[in-house]
DNA sequence: CTAGCTGCAAAGCGTTTGCACGATG
DNA sequence: CATCGTGCAAACGCTTTGCAGCTAG
């Protein structure tokens, strides 16, 4: 898995160590295409190391925020998700009331982030962001009633 | 307080039932200028109604969630917290460094919902967004770093 | 009168923490 | 070999739910 190293350097020269656990973390979080909750996280560590604890889990999702390699969002359900902090950056819509789940391109979001800095200083994170509102289909069938 | 009578109507008219617990939260939520917590509100009402219970207010506010008069935010702590949609819409920025929360107006977001319609048919809840970054003051002080 | 609301108590859920052992660098 | 990470188990805090009695319309 050559293609974690620079990943692994990032953790040992920010004083911290590489497990097996912590790999396997990791993998699953980059190969994920999308958002994983802690749980699901847990679930595929533990398909291939089956001893791995949820609080494993949380106090690596923990580091790796910090460093900021992942991002973490509130989609409304009970739990957070988690992301891989990628080059491609994308958002989701969520709608409130079939729960369906879209994305939409980083581009709208971009000038926004510039327009506040401009403004305040604030320099918002704009890698990942959850919309709630209605989507296209619940829209169409709540205006016919 | 027939200042609160409009609600009232929305209520009745929606198949719900006025209590003095509701009228309180109503209050409560109403004359708070900003977000309150679940535990807040419960903390204002007991103030004048000492046997009001926790579940009582999570009820209600599930209820007033669901009529949209009121928003429910996730602001990075454990707790959810709620505010009344009121006519001036306002945004919080919350430093990820600091936790101190600013605010901004409407018009920032208004553009992004109407984009975001156009393009996907996607009706986004422009009534209260948490955005997180680092504020100015942080910034400058990490970058300075 | 009857659907809906309340208080109480208990459970549920995701998440965090204390501790002693084990692994990493 | 010192430090940091781990598994285990238990605790935690916010939120939800079942139930019997009460209340608004």
């Amino acid at each position: 898995m050559s293609c974690e190293s620079e990943t692994i350097d990032a953790l040992r020269e920010s004083g911290h160590k590489m497990t097996p656990q912590r790999m396997m973390i990791l993998t699953s979080l980059r190969h994920a295409h999308g958002h994983l909750s802690a749980a699901e996280i847990f679930e595929q560590v533990k398909a291939a190391y089956p001893y791995v604890d949820i609080s494993t889990v949380y106090r690596t999702l923990a580091v790796l925020k910090d460093m900021r390699l992942i991002s973490e969002t509130h989609m409304g359900g009970g739990d957070a998700t988690f992301e891989w902090v990628g080059t491609e950056r994308h958002h989701h819509l969520i709608c409130r009331k079939c729960d369906h789940v879209t994305q939409i391109d980083h581009k709208y979001l971009d000038k926004l982030g510039a327009d506040i800095t401009k403004a305040t200083g604030f320099r918002a994170d704009m890698d990942h962001f959850a919309i709630f509102g209605l989507c296209a289909y619940c829209a169409r069938e709540l205006t016919a009633n």
